[in-house]
DNA sequence: AAAACCCTTCGCCGCGCGCCGAACTGTTCC
DNA sequence: GGAACAGTTCGGCGCGCGGCGAAGGGTTTT
């Protein structure tokens, strides 16, 4: 009989402590035991086993540094299956209505390799709005346009076999952003253009004056609003 | 925190007696509960309970008709989402030799709406030879051709948005094959004119010597050797 | 060297859940 | 009506696993 082995990939994901470190790991950066177990809500011991079963998994990879051990999502595949799976992942509103009003999430974020969150979405509508991006056969064109060099975006010469704008679909928005190489491109100018920040303590990323300034004045996006963090 | 409901989805298909109903289920057709039964290997109250828990995770859904309840996947993007969590699934070698050695899965097969298998791959690579059909961006574009009326497939007059011929990777073989909106009307067309055959009380679909000599006849496909079955 | 820190291993507890046998409801066929 | 069958509910058993406290390497700091 034929069976993927799901149900090790449905183990790894089955527990509401080991979801939270996949989550928290969405983010894309590297965690410590220490922090993901204060992120899952239990102790070090305890988070240690769980890490060693999504290793086992395959879904996670540990690198050792000192005396720390940093954990990383094992790859993009692994990224974007379990965006697949959120995207099926059953509407919890409650859940998110709570969430919102706890602050919540950030309004930018990294998912990942790339941006996320309201103001993500809202980029992705500009692109589209602008004619700079088309979506057909379920991803996304670009088309050449010198915003794309202004946002530190190099499209590639021919279309390859691996979509260069992945759309995925947002946890909280549940609308559209620009992922794969395009969105690694585009997160990676930003933080070098100092355009957004990552925070000290907290999830989430900051958009900075000079930032919403370049938005505005590249994408005609108004994001007073959402910079308010 | 932000946690999409990964561990209902999770929970759901943690179990291996789930797992191998979910298997079943990528069929694409309905099965009775007793069916799912005895394709986990345990008893109808304990296939009973699963079932609901699936039901309730969203993944099925089930529909009475006279004293049987009929179950069937809740929708092509829970197939889709199976599909992904199957890419990364870790590879079982032995797990996959030992069903091969046992007769293992047909040659041919349906994968929720559309053909699988390694005569589905080969009629893919010979597409892609061909050059009906063109991999870019992570998606397939078909080139109009001749071939495709014969084999029953009508192309689109202008790109949509889904992908019409989605690339789905194969469970047992790791390689692609054409799912999508194509990849149901090839299924239909092979069934509808007696090209292929759904197995009686076996899993898996049967070539016929019609098709056989069809698909030589349009693709220049030899599958004389795949077809011993 | 000692202290502080991060992580892991071990042992134990308790809940949860998969499983089945038995009994019950509802439908179909004779 | 009665028998046969599909499915579900209930009760009980037993394993598995998530959780923590305690103890044991390893590394960095003082």
């Amino acid at each position: 009989m034929i069976t993927p082995r799901f149900d090790i990939l449905g183990q790894a994901i089955s527990d509401a402590s080991r979801t939270q470190m996949l989550c928290e790991l969405m983010e894309g950066r590297a965690y410590t035991n220490k922090e993901l177990a204060a992120a899952a809500g239990v102790t070090p011991q305890t988070a240690s086993a769980h890490l060693r079963l999504l290793q086992d998994a395959g879904l996670v990879v540990a690198e050792k540094r000192g005396r720390c051990v940093y954990h990383r999502l094992a790859g993009a595949e692994v990224a974007h299956a379990l965006e697949q799976l959120a995207a099926i992942a059953p509407a919890d509103s409650l859940h998110r209505a709570q969430q919102r009003k706890a602050g919540g999430l950030a309004q930018l974020r990294s998912c990942y390799d790339h941006l996320a969150g309201p103001l993500a979405v809202a980029m992705t509508r500009a692109f589209l709005d602008r004619g700079m991006l088309v979506e057909e056969q379920g991803a996304f064109r670009a088309v050449p346009a010198g915003e794309w060099l202004k946002l530190g975006v190099v499209l590639p010469e021919k279309t390859g076999r691996q979509p260069f704008a992945r759309p995925c679909l947002d946890w909280t928005e549940r609308k559209l952003h620009v992922a794969g190489p395009m969105g690694r491109q585009i997160l990676d100018h930003t933080l070098a253009s100092g355009w957004v920040k990552r925070r000290k303590h907290k999830r989430g990323l900051l958009l900075s004056a000079p930032g919403r300034a370049a938005l505005e004045q590249i994408l005609d996006l108004r994001c007073g609003a959402l910079a308010a963090a």
